[in-house]
DNA sequence: GAAGAACTGGACGATGTCGTCCAGTTCTGC
DNA sequence: GCAGAACTGGACGACATCGTCCAGTTCTTC
C-alpha cells in the first residue's frame, strides 16, 4: 500500500489494467466484496500480483476503480434507452425495460451501483465518490428528459424537475432493491408503476 | 462448521448468545461484513471462540442472525410510529421521522437492513430470507395502516393497498439509499414527498 | 539499434482468520 | 448434593490473503 498508483501509458498497459478491473468486476458480482481476493483477481484476469500493485495502491483503491467501470457501463448500457425519456411514452419505455432486464435476470443482482453502495459507500470514501458520479449521471440524464417534457408542456409548469428526477431514481432504486431481496421481479414493476405515478402528477 | 448451532438453553447461554449476535452486529454496522472478523467479535462480546462456535455453526449463521436480529430492532424501533400509519397525518409523521432520523444521523448507516441485504441477500440464502421476513414485517404495518385509512373512506375504493405499501417501502428504501451514498438527508425528505404523493393519489 | 522507461512474472514472508480441540467450570434435574 | 448436561476459556494448526521484492522482458524514444 505504499506505492502510488501508475497510470498505463503503453497499449498493453492499459488492456492489463483493463483485465484486472473486469476480473475484479466480475468477481464481485458474483461473490460480493468480502469474496473477492486479489490473488482470485490474478489468477482470473490473468495478471500477477506486481501488475495488480503497479496499476493500483492496494485493494480499496481496485474497488474504486471497478465503482467507476460499473458506473460507466450501467450509464453505456443505458444510454440509448435515456435518450428516449423525453417523452411520456419513451419514460414508459424506459421503465419498462429496467422490468424485463429484472425479469430475465431472475430478479438477480439488482443494480450493480445500488449493491455496490450497499457494499462500499459506508466504508471507502473514494468508492462513495464514485458512485455518487454514478447516479448523479443517472439522474441528470431523468432531468434532462424532464426538461424536455417541461419545454413541449407535457408538464406542468413550475414543476421541479431536479426533485421529480430524484425521486424517480429513488424509485427505481428502491425498486430494485425489494426485486434483488425478494427474489420478484414483480416488485420492480410495482416500482415503475410508483415512477409513472410520478411523473403523470406532474403532467398538465 | 461440521457442527450444528445449539440452541441455549440457559439463562447465562441466552446471555452468551445475544452478547455475540449484537457485537457481530456492531462490528458490522461500523466496518461491513467483509470487515467483521470471528476474533473480533469474540474480542468485543465479550466471548470466546468455543462460544461462538458453540451457538453458531460458522460466520454464515452468525450472520443470518445479525440479520435477524437488526430486522428485529429496526421494527421494534419504528413499532410505535408505525401504529400510527392508519390516517394521513400519521403517515406524515411517520415519513418526518424518518426523515429527521437520517439528519441526526448525518446521512450515515442508511437503512440497516437494506444495508444489509446489498451485502448479503445475494451469497447468504438463510440471511436473504431474514431480510424478506424483515421487509414482509415492514410493509405488512404499512399495509394494515393503509387498511385502516381504505375502510374509514380515505383511499378511494378499489385501491390495491397492498401494491401501494409495496411502492410506499421501496421509496423509502431509495431514499435511504441515495441519502447513503450522497451523504444529504435531503434525498429522504424528497423519498418522502413522493411517498406522500403516492399516497395521496389514492386518496378520495 | 541502443538506452532507459515501462511492464511483467512469480516467489516470498508476515499476518490475520477460520475452525477444532479439550480440559475445566457452572448449571439443571432428580 | 450428585451425576450429567450445558457452558466456558483459550491454545493451536492449517490455511488464505496481503503486500513486497527483484530479476527478466517488452516497449518507447532518440
Amino acid at each position: 500500500m505504499v506505492g502510488m498508483a501508475t497510470e498505463p501509458t503503453t497499449e498493453r498497459g492499459r488492456a492489463t489494467r483493463g483485465r484486472i478491473v473486469r476480473a475484479a468486476a466480475g468477481l464481485i458480482a458474483e461473490r460480493g466484496v468480502a469474496g473477492m481476493s486479489l490473488d482470485d483477481v490474478c489468477l482470473q484476469a490473468p495478471a500477477s500480483k506486481s501488475q495488480l500493485y503497479h496499476y493500483f495502491s492496494g485493494r480499496d483503491e481496485l474497488q474504486q476503480a471497478v465503482a467507476e467501470a460499473t458506473c460507466e457501463a450501467v450509464m453505456a448500457g443505458q444510454a440509448t434507452l435515456l435518450d428516449d425519456f423525453g417523452t411520456l411514452e419513451g419514460a414508459e419505455r424506459y421503465l419498462g425495460a429496467i422490468v424485463a432486464l429484472q425479469q430475465q435476470r431472475q430478479a438477480r443482482g439488482g443494480c450493480p451501483i445500488g449493491s455496490l453502495a450497499g457494499q462500499l459507500a459506508e466504508h471507502h470514501e473514494g468508492s462513495r465518490r464514485a458512485l455518487v458520479d454514478g447516479f448523479d449521471r443517472w439522474e441528470a440524464a431523468l432531468r434532462t428528459g424532464l426538461e424536455a417534457m417541461a419545454e413541449r408542456g407535457v408538464l406542468r409548469p413550475g414543476t421541479d424537475v431536479a426533485s421529480l428526477a430524484a425521486q424517480i431514481l429513488g424509485a427505481i432504486q428502491g425498486g430494485l432493491l425489494l426485486t434483488q431481496v425478494r427474489r420478484d421481479p414483480g416488485q420492480m414493476r410495482q416500482a415503475a408503476d410508483a415512477a409513472l405515478v410520478l411523473l403523470r402528477g406532474a403532467t398538465a
